[in-house]
DNA sequence: CATGAAATGTAGCCTAGGCTACATTGTGTT
DNA sequence: AACACAATGTAGCCTAGGCTACATTTCATG
């Protein structure tokens, strides 16, 4: 059976090996986008509340709120918060930044779902997913599109 | 501090449940992703080389093939596919199912992109991450939009 | 037809993300 | 000032998805 087919090992699959990176990277991409959420609505909570309590992350997000705080934990290992025991979540420099990219991108990409004609609630609720995988050529291609409709 | 915004927890935040939907839908999108991802590439395999063995899923998907073997289990608990030892890994009816729609959408989804301006590679590489996330409304709106710009 | 290499499968370990149950801290109200 | 209760934190468990290392099965070939 694989006779009949050959499968040299050698020669015929290794002429893709794209594809393989291209799995992976969606797969890398997927590690930092809960990280990636949370730090956008920890800096949303900041600016709204002047605070960012585990409890309200944890609703907002509809997980419990130790699954939140454990996440938290992971935010302070990678630097993007700081937060003392009973006492709030914070931002870093670094975790502001990439809160503040993570906004733009995620309006940007509802927007251009919009554009396409994509019904308001779909654009919202897919772009929750969708963003985390948009790069940074698909995103200039998506600001170019936007600004050339106008 | 916390009474300074008051925040009475049954007024103020539980006005927006749809976050937190939002946030579990895209979690739970994700669940299912490799799943997706598995069976288009058997489908494909099966297509094109008449047999679909994990070594071959491993290589295009990038794991250790123990890996593959792990996943192709739960692929069969899951109803999707069958596999007798050594002998190479097949779809159920659901599970060629499947595989058409994710191939129409993956096609749907890259299409999009390239009508928006993405370049090739990178409408290819996103699409991965992306189309997992796309909704039937969203998919509904892109077939429109290609229709209509022809 | 025996044998060795490649494919397949198994075991065990790791991390991320979830959860529940229990322990501890802080604070608004009496 | 004390107490109750909400918020916070900790412990322990589970699954998905990865990996490496080892064991087994096939099968092409000498």
């Amino acid at each position: 059976m694989m006779a009949a087919m050959a499968i040299p090992a050698k020669a015929a699959l290794p002429a893709e090996p794209t594809q393989a990176q291209r799995f992976g990277k969606a797969r890398t991409a997927q590690s930092g986008a809960l990280l990636e959420d949370y730090v956008e609505l920890i800096s949303d909570l900041l600016e709204s509340n002047g605070e960012a309590r585990p409890t309200d992350i944890a609703r907002r997000l509809g997980v419990s709120h130790a699954t939140a705080i454990k996440t938290i934990g992971r935010l302070k290992r990678e630097g993007l918060a700081i937060a003392k025991p009973y006492r709030g979540v914070f931002l870093t420099e670094g975790g502001e930044l990439l809160a503040a990219r993570v906004r733009s991108r995620h309006r940007l990409v509802v927007d251009v779902l919009l554009a396409v004609g994509v019904p308001a609630e779909a654009a919202e609720q897919d772009a929750e997913g969708i963003e985390h995988h948009v790069s940074d050529v698909t995103l200039a291609a998506f600001g170019s599109f936007l600004r050339q409709r106008e």
